[in-house]
DNA sequence: AATGATAATGATAATCATTGTCAATAAAGA
DNA sequence: TCTTTATTGACAATGATTATCATTATCATT
């Protein structure tokens, strides 16, 4: 656990300690696949660092959205889910969500001109609003395949659980 | 409650009955102003039709949502909020919302090209990927200006509650 | 207009994610 | 090493959402 400290300069003037419980958690997230819940996260980094708590994984998720290194999502079906912000070009990526069955698809063709826009966007609303820009989300919400078929099959919409 | 049916098309093919609280429900959000949260919605009803139950507010906003005449918002402070459609043009509008006290700024400027943007990627993604898409949501994430200057005081991000 | 099948409702309980509390622990400067 | 106090973590509390299920109301049919 205590092997990388890769992560250590990142706290700096953010917060007052550097600790091990936020080294791992952001380390961690640094390495996994997108949108984890928190009960993954807190899950797989109990198994190697068990005296870990669970309110303190909600802290520091909270505190790295906030310092800007990872995104918060809330997608709408009671859990909030986080992932890490990279750099790396290409690792950019938009949302596309089943709201029947949940399904989330990380797509990244056609970012070129959103991004642009995103960019020119994020500047006019700073100036307007004097808002510090963090971080933006773009979703589009939608049935995917496998559950419009269900839909067609003459059931009506309010009738599926 | 039983005045305007001027909804009541609305829910043909979607659902096999039209009922009191739908039409209410919908006719409310039709009127409402932005982000409206469950509760808001419920005591709002409830004074001119008290029969009304939460549960039937929770299924009918879901039911309302996923047939693309609201839009669902999940804005990350434990409260799902709703907002009405509108057709009207200038309507139209995204978020832009302070992650500290959980303000919501709704913006109407800078669209045009946004909305343009957003139709063209929202056809390649329907083509790609095979979904049906409902709605979108763009958001913007950040401090606002009154959070910033607590910021500025001297206090590290993790300290604030 | 009355009937009957069943979609829809609503009171209530149950679930589960998130937050509050506070004594114990551990960074980090002296 | 010692002291200060930021941070943690076990646990309780909260609160939004969902499940249950007996009751009610819509609407096609009589």
């Amino acid at each position: 656990m205590s092997r990388s400290q890769n992560w250590r300069h990142r706290f700096k003037g953010h917060v007052s300690r550097w600790t091990e419980s936020r080294e791992a958690i952001l380390e961690f997230l640094s390495r996994s696949s997108k949108h984890m819940s928190v009960k993954e996260i807190y899950a797989s980094l109990y198994k190697s660092y068990p005296r870990l708590g669970l309110t303190t994984v909600y802290r520091t998720l909270e505190l790295l959205a906030r310092m800007g290194l990872i995104t918060k999502l809330s997608l709408g079906n009671g859990q909030t889910r986080y992932e890490f912000k990279s750099d790396e070009k290409g690792k950019h990526h938009h949302h596309l969500i089943c709201i029947s069955c949940g399904k989330i698809i990380d797509y990244t063709e056609f970012l070129e001109e959103e991004l642009e826009l995103v960019n020119k966007t994020e500047n006019r609303l700073k100036k307007k609003y004097d808002f510090k820009i963090l971080d933006h989300n773009i979703e589009f919400l939608g049935i995917c395949h496998k559950c419009n078929q269900l839909d067609k099959g003459g059931e009506h919409i309010a009738r599926r659980k």
